[in-house]
Formats: structure tokens, C-alpha cells, sequence
DNA sequence: ATCACGCTTGAGCACATGTTCACACAAAGG
DNA sequence: CCTTTGTGTGAACATGTGCTCAAGCGTGAT
């Protein structure tokens, strides 16, 4: 014993407030599926790619000379942003040509500057 | 050689294009802090306490609680958070009750909740 | 066809991260 | 005083993550 009863037994403090709350919450996939959202924003590489995205449809040789990283680096944050369809991408001949999905993208973008800027 | 010129060199592909968004972007700094800022978003235990805080504020023990969780783990994540001002805290007797700093991280979670449910 | 080029991908490795465990600390009550 | 309770923190461990390297795939040009 020890790590259940940490757990603060069934009920705590404040019991009837936790009791609210927790019939008010989304579902555990939902908020999941949201932090993964967040997970794939969380990281300097990928917040560079986005903020040039957001200027600007690039091919990931233009990102790769931009951040001055390896093509091979940048295709694999590309791979994970497009599994959170995060950003869209179009085949423009030997060139591959991404862009940010939709306009939620440069507002998580835009209200996170605000808040990094106090 | 090949890990530089794999780089792409110093101009690729679309180089005035790169070089407009180049002039464009964000010191490198406010970037990196803006990573940190959706890494710490980017957990599901933190994504799930700030989404219980966003009803109502509540102490370690309660949110250890309803999230099924020790508290120890709990107050390590809110470490996190308040690191990166998204949550503030004030002492009631023995209990430290947690709630949101500002209304950017309701924003932020409410717009990424929006790119989740497509 | 052969070649060059842009891009993707898997393996490998160094490093970061989340939880548990044990302990420490402060506040309230006995 | 001592004990209990709520919370914070460091070490340790397992797992996850980001980059490099080496290869492979498609497209376009020679």
C-alpha cells in the first residue's frame, strides 16, 4: 500500500466542487486527442516551421534553408504536423509545397505570442 | 561532408520568397518560448488539470482526485504550468488552491478544442 | 534508360520527459 | 510538545522524442 492511498481516496477536499467538475469535463479521448494537438505544437522546430508558414506556403527545402537544418529534420517534424493535420501540403512537380491547414492553426499561434508577450 | 550541404545550401528552391519570410519572422527567442509555452500544454495529465481548472479552482488533493493520480504526480505537473505562468496559486490553511492565470489559456484551450472536434 | 534532385522513411543514439518512491517542510489540531 | 495532513522536491527508472545517417522512392531532365 502506498501508491493507492495516495490517490487521496475516493473523495477529498472539496468533494462536492470535484464532483462538478468532473460532470462538466469532455471525454478523456477528447482531451487526449487535444494534448496531442498541443505535443505536436510544443516543440522550437516546429513552432519555426509554422511561424514561416504563416507568411508563407514553403517546400521543405525553402523551411530547410530557412532554419538552416537538414531536409531529412525538417520532413520529419513535417510528417509529425501533418499527422495532427496541422498543416496541408501540395506536390508542385519534384517540389513538395506546404501550407498551414486551416486559420485555427495562426489563431493557437497568434493568442500563444500574446501570452509568451505578456 | 553531406550533413552541411544537406542543408540546402545557403539559397534554395524559392530563395526570395525565403529571404521575405526570413526578414518577416519572430526573434528566435520569443520562438523558443512560445514552444515552451505549447510543451507544457502538450501532456494529457497537464491538458486534463487545466481543463478541471477552467470550471472551478481547486487544491492539489482535489485535482489528484478526480484525476485518479498521487498527488506527488499532480504537484510535479503543476510545477510545470506554473513555470509557465498558465496557472497561479494562493495558500487557504494547508491546502494550495490552483486555478488559471489569465484568460489567454481558456482561449488557447478553447480554440485547440475547436481544431480537435475538426 | 540513366542521372540528378527533392523528399520521405527506418534505424540508431543521445537526450528529454513523466511517474513513482522516499523524504522534507509547513500548517493545524491533539 | 508530537502527530497528522496537504504539498513540494530530488533521485531513479522507464519511456518518448529529435536529430543524424543511410537508404529508398518519384519526378523531371539529359
Amino acid at each position: 500500500m502506498g501508491q493507492v492511498e495516495d490517490v487521496c481516496q475516493v473523495e477529498c477536499i472539496h468533494s462536492d466542487t470535484v464532483a462538478g467538475v468532473a460532470a462538466s469535463m469532455d471525454r478523456e479521448e477528447t482531451l487526449f486527442q487535444l494534448a496531442e494537438l498541443f505535443k505536436a505544437l510544443g516543440d522550437s522546430t516546429r513552432v519555426r516551421i509554422l511561424h514561416a508558414l504563416s507568411f508563407s506556403e514553403l517546400c521543405v527545402c525553402d523551411l530547410a534553408c530557412l532554419l538552416k537544418m537538414s531536409s531529412s529534420a525538417i520532413s520529419h517534424q513535417l510528417r509529425v504536423l501533418r499527422s495532427q493535420k496541422i498543416v496541408k501540403y501540395r506536390k508542385d512537380g519534384k517540389n513538395v509545397i506546404y501550407s498551414l491547414d486551416d486559420d485555427h492553426v495562426s489563431i493557437l499561434l497568434q493568442h500563444g505570442l500574446e501570452h509568451v508577450n505578456e
